[in-house]
DNA sequence: AGTGTGTCCTGTGTGC
DNA sequence: TGCACACAGGACACAC
């Protein structure tokens, strides 16, 4: 569900009750999300305090003083909601659609000065966590064959075109492709390549070069506009207060099928490319 | 190896 | 209103 900025803004949102909080109790509800919770999940977080919120792509990343470190991942609708005792009705879960309680999977129970806790949520189960060792976690599963962050210092333009060059996917499935840069999903994929004016059936190869330089810059700008706006507004996705405006965010082409082009008057079309809708204009994307 | 398809799961919106 | 159906932001297992 929610791509590299979502993340990012969930990050924000959570870092201020989770770092340096001591997880006082610590419950799962069930034994799985999408895979299996590891090996006494529950025992070995709870006692534990948390000393860092990190992010790597679409993943969350709790740095454990147990020396392990806790990965998170949202799936399609995972969310987390934050009840510190300040919330106007507290307890209760706000974004519409509201929270199911059925669906709250994991409760932390969280110290850091006063106590709060965090609920994961998440109807459709695609979310997932897991526990590494911290001095490990680089080449973990999760990580090793990923790619580079897109607002870090290993995206370059070069490293960039290089990876597209070896690609004969189309350039939509390649960016989708955790390996090549890690983060972008379906929207800021749509969107990326809206403002670079490339089109999404075109093969990954042949956007190496100056069509990739455009396409990199385009990438950095959209996924920076994305975390200022405080993450993208599907109705599926909440922040983790709240009072807080996730939900003004509007996209250029995604889920706008239909609609004239803003740039060229052209008609905005979807196709599906790897099982997924693409949305695109004919007009000005080549 | 690289690429495309099917699958996990529930909720929501559309059309009849 | 009730129902069936399509579709949803991800990642993985699998077949070619």
């Amino acid at each position: 569900m929610p791509e590299l900025p979502e993340v990012e803004t969930v990050r924000c949102g959570l870092a201020p009750v989770f770092e340096g909080a001591d997880l006082v109790k610590v419950t799962a509800s069930r034994p799985d999300l999408r895979f299996p919770f590891p090996k006494n999940f529950v025992s070995r977080l709870t006692g534990a305090r948390v000393d860092t919120l990190g992010r790597r792509g679409k993943y969350l990343l709790a740095g454990l003083s147990t020396g392990e470190t806790l990965i998170m991942h949202l799936g399609m609708s995972g969310r987390f909601v934050i009840d510190d005792g300040t919330a106007k009705t507290p307890g209760k879960f706000n974004q519409a659609p509201a929270c199911n309680p059925v669906h709250n999977h994991v409760v932390f129970y969280c110290n850091n000065g006063k106590p709060a806790t965090v609920t994961y949520n998440d109807p459709r189960r695609f979310g997932f966590m897991d526990l590494v060792a911290t001095q490990a976690l680089e080449d973990c599963k999760q990580f090793k064959a990923m790619g580079p962050e897109p607002l870090g210092n290993g995206f370059s333009v070069v490293a960039f075109n290089a990876a597209l060059k070896t690609k004969s996917a189309p350039i939509k499935a390649a960016l989708l492709d955790q390996r090549v840069v890690a983060g972008l999903g379906n929207i800021y994929v749509c969107e990326a390549l809206y403002r670079a004016g490339i089109s999404p059936r075109r093969r990954a190869s042949s956007v190496a070069g100056r069509r990739g330089e455009r396409l990199h810059s385009e990438i950095l700008t959209v996924l920076r506009a994305a975390i200022k706006a405080g993450g993208s507004s599907l109705r599926d996705f909440a922040g983790v207060h709240e009072d807080l405006g996730y939900f003004q965010h509007r996209f250029e082409v995604y889920d706008r099928e239909g609609e004239k082009c803003p740039k060229c008057d052209s008609e905005i079309g979807r196709i599906v490319q790897s099982g997924r809708s693409t949305f695109y204009c004919s007009g000005c994307q080549r």
